[in-house]
DNA sequence: TAGATTGTTAATCGATTAACAATC
DNA sequence: TAGATTGTTAATCGATTAACAATC
């Protein structure tokens, strides 16, 4: 259907935090939410949350509001969340090991289930019980889970040689959380995470602020 | 001046990339660059990489293109990255610790200084020589070195409350890596990193590219 | 019923892309 | 000089915000 195919991606960015608060909901008691009140507890304006919430096909009522357990239910799915897909994780440093530490990926749609480094130091040791394995062996475990999505977190400078014997593999999708931009075939699709890029931003506000620095 | 009110913030995000790409340049005996060599490189748009860099009030020459020394020295002025701007991390987790390693923020404008966490097993000790404090001399230690910025890595459940200590000590910009939103006066400057925004968007992008899943 | 909230269309705002003159 | 590239203005595209009718 061609629903999934027009969400704009500032939308699709704030389902997940939609989710995530909808999931944490203090009063349990509670049947139903408005955009309204979501809006206010989430910092946009109400008549976004509608727009947002419309893409995911969920139906609302007049002065009631959006039953929140459908609302949950209908986020998941619209988004993949209810199918978990398997990921590999390359380079196994302090970023790599945060995120294989991240136990709610399981709850946004992924999960990494091995590790790969070239660092014989780490190689055969565990982090959050997913195995880091040597990166000799991607390519055959790739190929033999059928794994589609690998989450790039190598040093800078072999970042682009990764990427592409990522590709080679057969992975599809690149989440890249160094500060390189991969030169990749159109095929691959490419999910570039900058930390530095959000320091520049939270610095510029600063400095308009007029905090002195 | 106003020229640093009007960036608009995609732009203010692909500053340090262009940062990133001009400080690694391999060919480091040119002297110059041209916008539509950047662009190929960096997958952007060519005039869309004049704007960027006319942005930060560096010009360049018709047929020539940008001096590459003068445009890294212009951006890093533009963006404060000429001055190190201290922080203070909360929350020394796995993402925390993560961070504590990236020896590179002191080339993007800012450096941790040091960490604080309730957790005894970690207080005392040291991750790439920055201290990890106990959460109660935060206070203390904001006011005494002046510091600005705090870097908020804790659990989800405790965020709130901890950016709420944050802000009473004097910490005016939170860098918030936690996936909750958080209820701040309008002087406080946040700055949001959604790891789970930045799943969704891949797998919407796999899915649309008809990866079966 | 009255009124709050959804749903949808229109208007505004902002960023990107295109066009083209200036210039080295 | 010729032509590539900058710089700037205009056009397009897309997202947000506003307005208002529908409805529970």
């Amino acid at each position: 259907m061609a629903l999934t195919n027009t969400v704009p991606e500032p939308a699709l960015k704030r389902l997940p935090l939609y989710l995530q608060y909808l999931r944490n909901l203090a009063d349990k008691s509670k049947m139903n939410i408005s955009a309204p009140v979501i809006g206010d507890d989430l910092g946009y304006d109400p008549t976004q949350v509608v727009k947002d919430l419309a893409y995911t096909g969920v139906r609302g009522k007049p002065r009631v509001g959006y039953n929140i357990y459908e609302l949950i239910y209908t986020i998941e799915n619209f988004l993949g969340f209810n199918k978990v897909n398997d990921a590999f994780l390359i380079g196994a440093g302090n970023l790599g090991k945060a995120l294989l530490s991240y136990q709610d990926f399981q709850h946004f749609g992924m999960k990494i289930i091995a590790a790969f480094d070239v660092d014989n130091n780490k190689v055969g040791t565990q982090v959050n019980s997913v195995n880091i394995l040597h990166i000799d062996k991607l390519e055959d475990l790739v190929k033999r889970l059928n794994i589609k999505i690998g989450i790039l977190t190598t040093p800078a400078a072999c970042a682009q040689k990764v990427a592409e014997q990522m590709h080679n593999c057969g992975i599809r999708g690149i989440w890249n959380l160094t500060p390189v931009y991969l030169k990749m075939p159109p095929e691959v699709i490419i999910q570039n995470t900058s930390m530095y890029s959000n320091v520049a931003v939270l610095l510029n506000k600063l400095n308009n602020a007029g905090v002195s620095m």
